[in-house]
DNA sequence: ACTATTCTAGAATTTTGTTCTAGTAATAAT
DNA sequence: ATTATTACTAGAACAAAATTCTAGAATAGT
């Protein structure tokens, strides 16, 4: 162990019993001073992530650009990796949110369906980094956050298929093997926000929202013709 | 040129004499037996990449399975993203050439369409090695093989719009931009396939292969119907 | 006051991708 | 045939980056 000598002098003030610096405009409360830090970090890490990757990030970088230590750093996230984690989670759960949102008041079918498309379009246009970041699949999830997206996936299915069912019952809707409706509903666009975070297409979701809408709804309608 | 004998190598105490090491049996020539590490290489490459993905595989692994020596591997592929590179666009060309030679033998835009996500579904279940390391886009590509596949995806554009253009003309299938129809007829089943290869989802592509054909068919149809 | 816990800090260590020098086989040039 | 050149193999050495370690400071709990 250390000698823990001589240079104490410092912070040596004479009985703190309740003495914490607690100056409310200046220095914040550790707790939040933490929370910030942390903030920080994923918001720095965001933006390298999203522009060149995580593996060709580096932690220094980041390090740097959040003024933080490295020991802060790995006692918070554990390792680039964590970071990326938790970004992740996070972003899922603000999406998934928002297309519930999105799509929970609706009434008729052909609404709703469209609602779902549109705002996928629109969030992916409106935040680029965080979708570009979230469509990469480069992400090696720890068996934890495995677990918990796995359960948040759940939870947001039952959210949707409570919204589906009843149109189903009506026939407006086909009925499908519950895991379909999202890729079809969602797939074409998801796949439009791939082609145009990466460069090889000009068009942005955004643009094409109304056509990419329509076409989900007549893939998952129930159709009346046969083809 | 110069003397090898006098000037005395300090750092290099070692002298890599053994060169019959690897010779199984016969001696091949040596560029069969090049060729053969460079397959080696590639496919342990590509089984620890659809594993872990690119970042989390270390280079002293690839090395040790596929039996080869650093000098070899940073020769023939540059670096460790080199080999990613180099599976990626194998990869691209095969699965393409595939599509292609699905489509392109069928009359009617509905059995074309179909075709496509048919064949897309068994490719993927087929090789979900493959499939699911090119569907992570975590590759960042040089400049030279972005070209390369900027090239080859344009001229595979054209391909499929040779075979569309009639069938629009006829009314049979809407006319769209030109980069929506992929994402129309392939977004879904590629979703899924993320879906079914990252675990999230139980069904394989293969499973639902006849939905997604039909509907991906339905999102793209002139239809006739006011929605 | 004392102890435990959480957090910050950065030096030290380890891991890992890549470079470097050197040697070998095959081929082209003289 | 001899020599020069090129393609390839080899692994030690290197550099850079991620992570661990140790220690000290702030806060919470008793």
């Amino acid at each position: 162990m250390g000698n823990s000598d001589s240079d104490i002098c410092h912070r040596n003030m004479t009985s703190p019993t309740m003495f914490h610096k607690r100056q409310a405009g200046k220095s914040q409360t550790r707790k939040s001073q933490t929370s910030a830090l942390k903030s920080r970090v994923m918001e720095v890490s965001l933006a390298h992530f999203s522009d060149v990757g995580i593996e060709q990030t580096n932690v220094g970088d980041i390090l740097q650009d959040a003024d933080c230590s490295v020991g802060s750093l790995y006692h918070h996230f554990g390792s680039k990796e964590g970071i990326a984690e938790a970004l992740f989670v996070e972003g899922v759960d603000h999406f998934n949110a928002g297309l519930l949102a999105a799509l929970l008041p609706r009434r008729t079918a052909s609404t709703g369906i469209k609602a779902m498309v549109t705002f996928c379009c629109e969030w992916v246009t409106d935040q680029p980094q965080l979708a570009a970041f979230l469509l990469s699949r480069e992400i090696k999830l720890s068996e934890l956050a495995r677990l918990e997206l796995r359960e948040k996936d759940r939870a947001f299915g039952q959210s949707t298929y409570d919204w589906f069912a009843p149109h189903v019952k009506s026939g407006e809707l086909q009925a499908l093997p519950t895991g379909l409706y999202m890729p079809l509903i969602c797939g074409p666009t998801l796949e439009c926000s791939r082609m145009w975070l990466s460069g090889r297409s000009a068009r942005s979701p955004g643009e094409v929202a109304a056509i990419l809408a329509e076409a989900s709804w007549q893939s998952v309608r129930k159709s009346v013709r046969k083809s």
